[in-house]
DNA sequence: GATCCTCGAGTTCT
DNA sequence: CTCGAGGATC
């Protein structure tokens, strides 16, 4: 019975590096549980355990507290340089130290600062005995308990010595955004779940936030020594332990800061939070002649970026209109520097974010650039503000005053017609770049338009004269003429973009190229049986519903009656699918900015070749095209393996 | 019925 | 880009 458990043990954590240290899944779910099941059976009839077993991981009982733990090697903090000419400045000084010391001038390492919390491992006769939290470097706090949970860190390694190694914890975004979506209580940034979860007295709570962690250093060992970073890092690997795949070395000062801007512009990208870069000397030999000053190793330094979230006081909220007439909630805070811009509002998106996140008018709120771009509220910080006052609930529309309708968690202005920011966005689609394509025509001028009462629905947009615009403000000849002539020249219009301008719900890009292709005019759309738009793909019960309510309404029969009469002509040519291609049959997605292809003009290439374009990443897609600062897309094509081409090499590819 | 995939809709700043 | 939700698939 022995044996067999040794062998299950061995088998579940071998599984266990291969999939959450390499990536690279080797059994199914379904084989892993039967051995993992088997194993707590054996383990339950012998009432022993193996001390690297994985069922050690699960959190067994809440602590009373944590217990100190003595580093047998100092946990040092890094020195900071504060910009870049900062880290050029400390650079110069690492090679006049060297020169001093008679040693030639070595090159760098550049890695990821993650940002997260310093643990500190020890391992002893190859078996992971303690963790800890790096407390004040000197000693810290025993968490191995929290630690077992974290899927990567292996329980066993090949090197028999005692050892300690330091690393950083960290919460991946992608199962804090996962926590979040679910949670009822949301976490409000990464490193705070990490930390709250690293110091949680119940191991449980610590499994549920699904850590990860990455280690770039050897702080004490038996009977081993390094030469050079490298070594050290191959050493690590060796011994199963995860060590990010970030580390670069870099020839010269301007080199490294060449990959600290990489880095930087990476960022994004990642599937965790990075506060900066780290630049150390890859020498080992190079190091001990620097030495330490009394706080920091004078041979290692922290690049810090600009913060990536901050806090600021929620000043007051406002509700928006949607074309759809949904209302949400965007916030104005006290003006704050956040990545490179200054953030005066952010969305809240529906009520009951509200609610869940429990802000109001007057607290102190974290607010972050989700993608680098559009901020976002996080939640709050605990602490209550003099003042602080709910958030009210409207229950008429702020623009037209009709009483709000409730559907789910969001707010909806029923009133189609007469609304006026309302009836601006469902123009401003109608007219957009994706639908009509009506150049020069801005929400601005739409609004002017609006509020001279000369357009009231997208049919009288074709019935504007020279004569009714020159009067307006801001209205030259030259404006008019121009305007008249996009107008003109969007009444020749394919018939997906005409279905796709006139806003049926439910119905956008993809949903109207389909219906294009499957009844080829509006008039067979418009009296197309339920059986029929239901064999369109993706078409469901709900779309159809939507379509056929649509097509049934009185006002958009007249509405579409009355853009015809204006001339506005959709047609439609089938148009050939192409079967063959290099791309056929493959699924591929864009993300970032293109240098010198417009997306549309990416996804037509793709179409010729007979590929699909497509808006996510799964396990089905084909390939990825990264451009300039591709954020979370490319994170995911990295976790799925999808093939991952740039935009040159996307090009090349067609070119063959 | 659950899970995965994909689409639609709404989002800020310069 | 993110989120929620509809549709497809098992």
């Amino acid at each position: 019975m022995q044996e067999e458990m040794r062998a299950l043990v061995d088998r579940l954590n071998e599984t266990a590096y291969q999939y959450y240290t390499l990536g690279e899944p080797t059994i199914s779910d379904k084989e892993w549980d039967e051995m993992y099941n088997r194993l707590i059976d054996l383990e339950r009839q012998t009432g022993t355990r193996l001390p690297d077993s994985p069922t050690r991981r699960v959190g067994g009982e809440v602590l009373a507290a944590f217990a100190p733990h003595r580093h047998l090697a100092r946990l040092w903090s890094l020195d900071k340089a504060q910009s870049e000419q900062a880290l050029l400045d400390w650079a110069g000084r690492v090679e006049k130290l060297l020169a001093a010391a008679n040693l030639p001038t070595c090159p760098f390492f550049v890695e990821h600062k993650f940002d997260g919390l310093t643990i500190n491992l020890t391992y002893e006769g190859g078996r992971l005995v303690g963790a800890a939290t790096r407390g004040d470097g000197i000693v810290g706090e025993e968490i191995l308990a929290q630690v077992l949970t974290i899927k990567s860190i292996p329980l066993s390694i090949p090197f028999q010595g005692r050892m300690e190694v330091h690393g950083e914890c960290y919460m991946p975004l992608s199962a804090f955004n996962a926590y979040n979506r679910t949670a009822k209580e949301p976490l409000k940034n990464p490193r705070n779940a990490a930390a709250g979860a690293l110091r949680n007295l119940d191991p449980a709570v610590t499994a549920s936030r699904r850590l990860d962690a990455r280690f770039y250093d050897v702080g004490y060992i038996e009977g081993r020594s390094f030469l050079s970073q490298e070594e050290m890092l191959d050493f690590l690997r060796e011994n199963r332990l995860p060590v990010s795949d970030c580390e670069q070395e870099a020839a010269s000062p301007t080199e490294a800061l060449q990959r600290v801007r990489e880095i930087e512009q990476s960022r994004a990208g990642l599937d965790y939070m990075i506060d900066g870069a780290v630049i150390k000397l890859a020498d080992f030999r190079a190091r001990d002649a620097l030495g330490y000053t009394d706080k920091f190793p004078r041979w290692a330094v922290a690049y810090k970026f600009e913060a990536e979230e901050v806090t600021t006081t929620l000043e007051k909220v406002d509700w928006q209109l949607g074309r759809t007439g949904k209302l949400t909630p965007l916030a104005h805070v006290a003006p704050v520097e956040l990545a490179g811009a200054t953030v005066r509002r952010a969305t809240l998106n529906n009520y009951g974010d509200i609610l869940r996140k429990r802000v109001k008018i007057g607290a102190k709120v974290w607010i972050r650039r989700s993608n680098e771009v559009i901020p976002e509220i996080m939640g709050r910080v605990e602490e209550y503000v003099e003042g602080e006052r709910e958030i009210e609930k409207p229950s008429v529309c702020p623009a037209c005053g009709s009483p709000l309708e409730e559907r789910g968690a969001h707010l909806f202005c029923p009133n189609r017609e007469h609304c006026r920011p309302q009836l601006i966005k469902r123009l401003s689609h109608f007219s957009g770049r994706e639908a009509m394509d009506i150049e020069t025509l801005s929400d601005k001028t739409l609004a002017q338009l609006v509020d001279a009462e000369l357009i009231h629905g997208p049919a009288d947009l074709y019935r504007l004269r020279k004569e009714d615009l020159l009067p307006l403000e801001r209205f030259g000849e030259k404006k008019a003429e121009n305007l008249l002539s996009a107008l003109e020249k969007s009444k020749e219009i394919p018939l997906d973009r005409f279905v796709f301008a006139l806003g049926i719900p439910n119905v956008g890009r993809k949903t109207a190229r389909d219906l294009a292709e499957k009844f080829g005019s509006l008039e067979a759309l418009a009296s197309a049986p339920r059986e029929a738009l239901l064999s369109v793909d993706d078409v469901g019960e709900i779309i159809a519903d939507s379509i056929a309510e649509f097509f049934r309404d009185e006002k958009n029969r007249l509405e579409i009656q009355a853009l015809y009469q204006a001339g506005v002509a959709p047609h439609w040519e089938t148009e050939a699918l192409v079967h063959e291609g290099k791309l056929a049959g493959k699924s591929v997605v864009f993300t970032g900015t293109l240098s010198t292809l417009a997306r549309a003009q990416a996804e037509e290439l793709v179409l010729a070749q007979g590929g699909k374009p497509a808006s996510s990443v799964s396990k089905k897609t084909s390939l990825v095209v990264a451009g300039e600062n591709a954020g979370s897309k490319l994170a995911k094509a990295q976790a799925l393996g999808v093939p991952i081409l740039s935009e040159e090499e996307f090009l090349q590819l067609l070119d063959s």
